[in-house]
RNA sequence: GCCGGGAUGGCGGAACUGGUAGACGCGGCGGACUCAAAAUCCGUUGGUGGAGACAUCGUGAGGGUUCGAGUCCCUCUCCCGGCACCA
């Protein structure tokens, strides 16, 4: 064995072995359980950062600690090769996307082998291939055969200098990134997939998925948000129409004094004609962005439309307004105001001089003011009539029956989510499927004639997408009547990649299907890990196709990831590295000089997986220190010659010591990886143990023998995590067999008995002494010694003990 | 604005189910080795007082529950993620 420890060597050894044994390759054929461990696979941007080298080397040490525990684990990679900087990069530096796309995957992939990650090359999937896109172009037109999917109209971003749909991330502080124009909103025809249809379905299993973080099943539930409420139709004064809104409180309707409702509602429209004022307005609140965040914090404004509807309780003449903050995509584009008891609608009455009334009285004494803020809580009615004094529930029951007898109202339940808009005015993307025929409306492509084809070799402007000045792309006919047709020239959010890739993963090159019998031995992911950015979108509509996978008989799960892992950003200086900030740092500059190894023992010691990552330049050094220091470790001990078999019946104190140590962390460091995923934890715990055998100077064969164990111990279990190098110790410790091939240790339960425990002696829940005592020993014992002390009986004196508190094994609490 | 999360030494973090705050690592300081430096090794390292034993303060801020709170509850501040066309 070398005395020095030179990564680049060790590295290149492990990863040819581990390519000519191809022991990552798996297939559905295995005596062993199944596990599927999966990261959500990276856009090919160009080079890895070290948020992948964050999330690839949490997977990778998940997956090679269960190979060792005995699963068929399947750990696949791939490419999430659709989306916009693919065209930023052909309209900055003219090349096409295509060539930069396969350029940047062909770079990051020998990044990650480089890295030594266990992925089973052969089920790589690169999504802007055909082959793989077709399958989601046959899906979307069996979900058109099931009217799953459906054409509307839709707001977006609209650019009115380059003539262009933007993104909300290339819109800055309301102007278009490279034109400068103020952004407008614009409705323009869009496909929608129906996720509101598995609204349901999709909350409620929720309660079941014990593998995912609160968090997340929390942030879901909120936003498919489902709510209980009333649809009621108020009439028009002066007229027979009708203006419908939902709402959850009518325990408040008592308290309507206006009505609000959106600038393209029909009745905001009708009322503008001959007004140019309220038409100016209309024109004004159609300005400003598409996106919610920018929504919701901006002015809120509004404008009578000389209007009345009829209160359906009191006959009350009602005004109604129109605001910029209703939006007549949501809901019924319209909502009744009760500026008492709700607080946007609090503002907005106070801005203008509209009436405020109370209507819910608290039921805990508040006077409930409404002089400075609405009263939002639920109390008793008051000021409404024959309901005063009913609670929320009597009132929504009270009401909801009375609507429902009158044929005015009816209980309704109803989701904040939408359905998802898939349709993208973008070259980069796969094809939507549709031919639009003048005389049979939007048909979907023939299963025979897919997959449509995106042509790469093409020119990119940013003005609009090149798909629209391609004849020879849109130019078709009608597959049902056969005349002249046009192809749909949008294409799918990249969302819609990503909603199935996993599953396809099992069953990669499957050419008659989109997923075969290998995808039910593989799926649910076991493991899932990715940003917590990803929490409500992606994981969402993969919840959604997974269902819709499921009901087209392609397979029986309808969960897609049983347990998943969101893990935190990697900050430098406190900040999201960024090239913007010019804070980055390049994982291959840090695995030329240190290796991989040193990367990824320093991204998994630094902090939980959970939480953001501060980069250290300095953590970095320390771990290659510590592995130069594991590598000595392991030469000083072999070069002092083969160790005789441990017999443990005859080990001295200071031996059994060491190796209550030794098994104490296999079960630790088990437990760390395996259950809680707290590696840095586990790194500790086997740092630990590595000082405890730098301190243990016993050259005596029973005392080498612990030692030899201390040391086979900590090489197998930072193998997941560090590799290349514990392949190189484990053949250096004499074994035929690689590591890689080894089983996880196992924690041999009576070398972690113990005599004798320290107990923390606390006075008043003060730590006052400790002691050793016998690990059985009851309280009385316990305390007797306890008092015995010196510092104890300073803060106990004469008084006799009012309350003891023993936790065995820990601490004994006197209270004096 | 709404939803979710976070805040602990000089720094990254540990404390898993309410029970020893600061494991492990980095950095600092002192020492050994060396002509010297690097590398390595040993010791030490939250603040204050004390020679020390030890005492006392201390987990973003303020309050509360408890024998005991970093951990539970209430109020607040700041930072991060998401908000449906970034991925």
């Amino acid at each position: 064995m070398e005395d020095a420890y030179r990564p680049a060597t060790v590295e290149q050894a492990a990863q040819d072995h581990w390519a000519r044994t191809r022991c990552f390759e798996v297939g559905e054929q295995s005596d062993r359980p199944k596990f599927y461990c999966l990261t959500m696979f990276p856009y090919p941007s160009g080079r890895l950062h070290m948020g992948h080298v964050r999330v690839f080397t949490i997977s990778d040490v998940i997956a090679r600690h269960r190979r060792m525990q005995g699963y068929n684990v399947l750990q696949p990679m791939g490419w999430d090769a659709f989306g916009m900087p693919a065209e930023n990069a052909a309209i900055e530096r003219g090349v096409a996307p295509a060539k930069w796309t396969y350029e940047n995957i062909d770079y990051m992939r020998g990044q990650l082998k480089r890295l030594g990650y266990g992925y089973d090359w052969r089920r790589e999937l690169t999504t802007c291939k055909p082959e793989y896109y077709r399958w989601e172009q046959w899906l979307f037109t069996k979900m058109f055969e099931r009217g799953l999917v459906y054409r509307r109209n839709a707001v977006v971003n609209w650019d009115p200098v380059d003539q262009t749909v933007l993104a909300n991330e290339q819109v800055i502080d309301g102007r278009g990134w490279r034109s400068g124009a103020l952004v407008e909103r614009r409705e323009i025809p869009q496909w929608f997939m129906k996720i509101t249809a598995y609204a349901d379905d999709l909350l409620e299993e929720l309660e079941r998925m014990s593998g995912w973080p609160e968090a997340v099943k929390t942030m879901q539930r909120n936003w498919i948000g489902r709510s209980e409420g009333i649809e009621l139709a108020f009439d028009v004064a002066d007229g027979d129409q009708q203006l419908r809104v939902y709402t959850t409180r009518p325990d408040t309707l008592y308290g309507v004094t206006y009505m609000a409702v959106a600038a393209e509602h029909p009745l905001a429209v009708a009322a503008a004609e001959g007004q140019p004022a309220l038409q100016a307005f209309l024109r004004e609140c159609q300005q400003g962005q598409a996106a919610e965040a920018a929504l919701e914090t901006m002015e809120k404004k509004g404008m009578p439309l000389g209007v009345d509807v009829i209160h359906p309780l009191t006959g009350e003449r009602l005004p109604v307004w129109v605001a910029n903050f209703v939006l007549m995509g949501y809901g019924t584009g319209a909502v009744m105001a009760v500026p008492g008891h709700d607080q946007r609608d609090w503002e907005f009455a106070t801005r203008y001089g509209l009436p405020i009334r109370q209507v819910i009285r608290p039921t805990d004494g508040r006077d409930g003011d409404l002089a400075t803020a609405a009263f939002t809580d639920y109390g008793l009615l008051v000021n409404s009539g024959e309901h005063d004094g009913l609670d929320f529930a009597q009132a929504f029951d009270a009401l909801a029956a009375k609507f429902e007898g009158e044929g005015r109202g009816r209980r309704r339940v109803n989701y904040r989510l939408r359905d998802w808009g898939v349709s993208r005015q973008r070259y980069w993307g796969t094809p939507i499927p549709i031919i639009y025929c003048d005389d049979c409306g939007a048909v979907p492509v023939p299963e025979a004639d897919l997959p449509v084809v995106l042509p790469e070799d093409v020119e990119v402007t940013g003005s609009g997408s090149p798909l629209q000045n391609m004849p020879e792309f849109f130019e078709c006919s009608c597959p049902q009547c056969g005349k002249p047709a046009r192809r749909e020239t949008d294409t799918f959010d990249t969302f819609v990649e990503s909603s199935w890739y996993f599953a396809r993963y099992a069953c990669p090159d499957s050419d008659a299907a989109m997923l075969d019998d290998r995808a039910d031995y593989w799926m649910p992911v076991d493991q899932y890990t990715g940003g917590i950015e990803h929490a409500i979108l992606h994981l969402l509509y993969s919840r959604f196709f997974q269902r819709v996978m499921r009901d087209l008989g392609l397979s029986q799960h309808a969960e897609p990831f049983s347990n998943l892992l969101t893990q935190g950003m990697v900050l430098k200086d406190g900040a999201k590295m960024s090239k913007s900030k010019g804070n980055t740092v390049d994982p291959q500059a840090l695995v030329e000089e240190y290796g991989a190894d040193t990367v990824r023992l320093f991204m998994m010691f630094a902090a939980p997986p959970e939480q953001a990552l501060e980069w250290s330049d300095d953590g970095v050094q320390g771990a290659f220190r510590f592995l130069r220091r594991l590598w000595r470790q392991v030469a000083a001990h072999v070069a002092a010659g083969p160790t005789e078999p441990l017999d443990a019946a005859a080990l001295d104190e200071g031996q059994r010591s060491l190796r209550r140590l030794v098994h104490q962390t296999i079960a630790k460091v088990d437990d760390d990886i395996g259950r809680r995923h707290s590696f840095n934890t586990a790194i500790a715990a086997v740092m630990e143990l590595s000082n405890a055998v730098n301190r243990f100077a016993d050259g005596s064969p029973q005392g080498r023998a612990v030692r030899h164990e201390a040391i086979e111990s900590m090489v197998l279990m930072l193998s997941p995590i560090v590799p290349h190098v514990c392949h190189a110790l484990w053949q250096a410790l004499g074994h035929e067999e690689a590591v890689v091939e080894c089983p996880w240790p196992q924690v041999e339960t009576a070398a972690l008995a113990q005599a004798t425990v320290e107990l923390v002696v606390q006075v008043n829940g003060r730590l006052r002494a400790r002691i050793e005592v016998a690990a059985d020993v009851d309280k009385e014992t316990a305390l007797a010694q306890a008092l015995a002390e010196d510092n104890v009986q300073r803060f106990v004196g004469a008084a006799a003990p009012r309350k003891v508190i023993h936790v065995p094994g820990k601490l004994l609490n006197i209270v004096v």
